[in-house]
DNA sequence: CATGATAGGTTTAGCGCTATACCTAGGTCG
DNA sequence: CGACCTAGGTATAGCGCTAAACCTATCATG
């Protein structure tokens, strides 16, 4: 079937090995010649060297997966944010000429799984909880290098990249508060668990008590990323805390959500409640008014996530095993003063 | 390092071929007693096949490719719906407990090569233009069940998913002329070659002529697919032809950056002009006005997908090489009758 | 009792590649 | 002139797995 090494080696009168080498450009133990003439053959033939063949007899495949928790129907999809970092990811990978595989984890060990029997050479993991990070010992890992993206794990097998989540809140907090609102609510998902959201709440805090504006825990709800969780919640916080006038949310998605549900209750945004989402995702600039978010560095942290694994991979020691990028606050237009008169409405 | 099919055997104190069926769930040949034994030493070890030996080994690697065009800057992420694509496929596949390599294409040749090097068992195609899919050969496909979405290619080897692109314009230039639209803008990418563009374009046409529409040829434009590419479309659209009173384009992206267009000088959706978009993505529901859009069955499309790649896979011959899904309208905000007094403006 | 079947395995021969050790002819050097 | 490089290769031994052929003891059958 498909053209083999052993093809081109009898068709040019030399070795298995000579081939291999020229095909791999080891500049070593060839003549001009010969290569030349290999590469002629190996142009005229097609041919295509065998990943598996080589990942076995190599150990090395430059395979990189990129896992993703995917608990029954919810997948990549559901949040804008996540699938630009993969389509960022790609490219990265593509450049060095490496692989990537995608596959959603359901099940715990399926990590583990993925990481061994494709005998990748990294991964990154992408929305994991830090729990789940932590759990990953050596046996588990085996040799590849591991980057998890968003996560505040202590595991130090796991390299990190992140943004700077509790600056990004208090940029966003901050901002709403210097706008003059006082109730403000926060919203995203499990946030006692994974360290994001948690770090993004802690944010949130500081800049109250900076403030003197005393938590309300009434006014931090975990709602999971989504639009139509966020209508929902848009809707009860309309009907049940008239009084709140701004809401920071740790996701666009969440945020449009929100806003649709207030909208839903008669409440417009920003005129009777500010909006601030999280993530600049390319949806926040489509609907009406723009959305006021904080931006990550996207490009960046993808462009990271790969250095930081190339270099494990180089042998190379780094002195942080995590980076942090800056955000910054994108003022768009739901986030603004408070209404004159306390909160009810019109 | 990792353990394998031979460690489990030794421990096992039988042969490495007896550990082998027992762990792919061979029926014949194993007592119960052994196959429990054996079954208790992989999960107590974490055994985990290795993937390439496999692959190497029994000539199929249960890994599906998703190749995606990628010039340049450009890649999966820009096209809302290509990217719930690929989130739905990575499902489907997961299901069945196949693995999804996903890749950008650079360069013609690259799509070969990823076929080969791999050793994929089945690939899907999405969104390249006809011709690039005419082209391959046997000899590049090489045994691999190639679906190719939203093509129409005569390409024999390739199987196809698409929706009904023909009567999917037809939905929505009716609905359209139906309103009382004359004067009717086509917008999409790059028309003439890709199989989809043009059959809408077709479909948009023969509405027109069952209505007695003349077709104008000025007012079926190349757009490139993306936000700003329909922001720019919609201004020159604002300035240049204030007759026009309906655009139908093809992709939701689209018609989402034509209405910020139209609005940025100063014409109103639905009240000046009507817009209609293509695929339902997510976004279309988030903006405001909600875009009136042609519906695809997305879950339909990636299940029927990977339907007619598995059953190539198992050798069932099939009637059709194609399936076409159906479509329906979507009514929501962005069509409504032209205005009373002609197209200029206010 | 010879003849099969059958259950329950084992042995052999690779899949396509790479790592590593090895070989040989011609030139170099003290 | 013998020891030794070095360029330019080759030979061998797997990587971890599967397909396919083979083996052996046991039991049923005519």
């Amino acid at each position: 079937m498909a053209v083999t090494l052993k093809d081109i080696a009898a068709e040019a009168g030399v070795s298995l090995m000579t081939v291999s080498n020229v095909v791999n450009g080891k500049q070593a133990r060839v003549s001009a010649a010969t290569r030349e003439r290999i590469l002629r053959i190996v142009k005229d033939r097609g041919y295509v060297p065998s990943a598996s063949a080589r990942s076995l007899a190599a150990r090395s495949s430059r395979l990189v997966g990129l896992l993703v928790p995917a608990e029954g129907e919810a997948s990549l999809t559901i949040d804008p944010h996540t699938v630009e970092v993969v389509g960022m990811l790609e490219r990265e990978l593509r450049r060095l000429d490496y692989h990537l595989m995608l596959r959603g984890i359901a099940r715990r060990k399926e990590i583990t799984e993925a990481l061994k029997s494709w005998n990748l050479d990294g991964a990154v993991l992408l929305g994991f909880q830090d729990a789940e990070i932590d759990r990953l010992d050596a046996g588990a890992i085996g040799g590849v290098a591991l980057v998890a993206m968003d996560s505040y794990s202590a595991n130090p097998l796991a390299l990190e990249v992140r943004s700077d989540d509790f600056g990004g809140a208090e940029l966003a907090v901050r901002h709403l508060v210097a706008l003059g609102h006082r109730r403000i609510a926060f919203a995203g998902p499990g946030f006692s668990a994974t360290g994001v959201v948690r770090k993004r709440y802690e944010g949130y805090r500081k800049v109250l008590a900076e403030n003197g504006i005393e938590v309300d825990d009434a006014l931090v709800t975990t709602v999971e990323i989504g639009h139509d969780e966020g209508l929902a919640y848009g809707r009860r916080l309309a009907r049940e805390r008239p009084d709140v006038t701004a809401v920071f949310t740790t996701a666009d998605i969440l945020a449009i959500g929100v806003i649709e549900g207030l909208a839903a209750e008669g409440r417009s945004v920003p005129g009777d409640v500010s909006v601030i989402g999280y993530d600049n995702a390319d949806i926040a600039a489509y609907v009406t008014p723009k959305l006021t978010t904080v931006a990550q560095d996207l490009p960046g942290k993808a462009a990271e996530a790969v250095r930081l694994m190339m270099d494990r991979l180089a042998g190379k020691e780094r002195p942080e095993r995590a980076t942090a990028l800056g955000v910054r606050l994108v003022e768009r237009g739901t986030a603004a003063p408070p209404p004159r008169r306390g909160g009810s409405g019109r």
